[in-house]
DNA sequence: GCTATATTTTCTATTTTGTAGAAAAAGGAC
DNA sequence: GTCCTTTTTCTACAAAATAGAAAATATAGC
């Protein structure tokens, strides 16, 4: 894509779920996250790699946290958005809102 | 992606260009209709590659037009959107808005 | 008819994204 | 130490995005 110049489509979800998330962002919060507003299934899998991308591309920024004494588990990897993440979900959301404005959907309609 | 289940970022964009041109929508067009829309520029073979996309996806449906005397050139091939595809892009929108519904974005501002 | 020119689509190749799921880590409980 | 539990890593592959040169094909003029 050129050069990675814009964001893909998960991209902009996983962006999104992180910051609804906030502080309490990781792994599988996000998944959850992203279940639970898009109703979508996603695989933990497809969530990581899209994470290790955009932290490559410096959206957004993780480190490890002490493993929590709630039950057992291999530490968390928490996740926040950098500036230039939220500059670019800013920039997609209003692509996508120029795209959208001013379409006279209904005639579209007929169809339906 | 599973099998094709949810429309690629680009593959809204060009969706909804599809839908503002509705009678005048053929590969010059369409890719004017997303630079001036989305202020950003694409390869002719970008729009192209994904209308074929859309159109083995049953969303797009394509018909080669007579040739006007406009100034010779190549018969247009004209495109326009199918029922199907119509669901789909709505979809892919109300799954946007899903996300980034009840968003504090003020919080994460601050970084800016 | 031939040549130049304009317009639009095709084609080919490659990089980036999206996706799944099993395997590996690692701490706590007993 | 052995067994759970939680979470991340890794590997492999399918699909989407992208570029740009090449091919088509019509009109105009001579």
């Amino acid at each position: 894509m050129g050069k990675g110049e814009y964001l893909g489509e998960f991209e902009q979800i996983v962006m999104i779920a992180l910051a609804h998330l906030g502080e309490n962002a990781y792994g599988m919060t996000i998944r959850g996250e992203i279940e639970k507003r898009a109703g979508r299934s996603v695989s933990i899998g497809a969530v990581y790699a899209t994470l290790d991308r955009l932290e490559r591309k410096g959206y957004v920024a993780s480190w490890l946290a002490d493993p929590t004494a709630e039950r057992g588990g291999k530490a968390k990897r928490y996740f926040s958005l950098e500036p230039a993440g939220i500059i670019a979900i800013q920039r997609a959301r209003e692509m996508l809102t120029n795209m959208w404005e001013g379409l006279d959907w209904d005639s579209h309609m007929r169809t339906l």
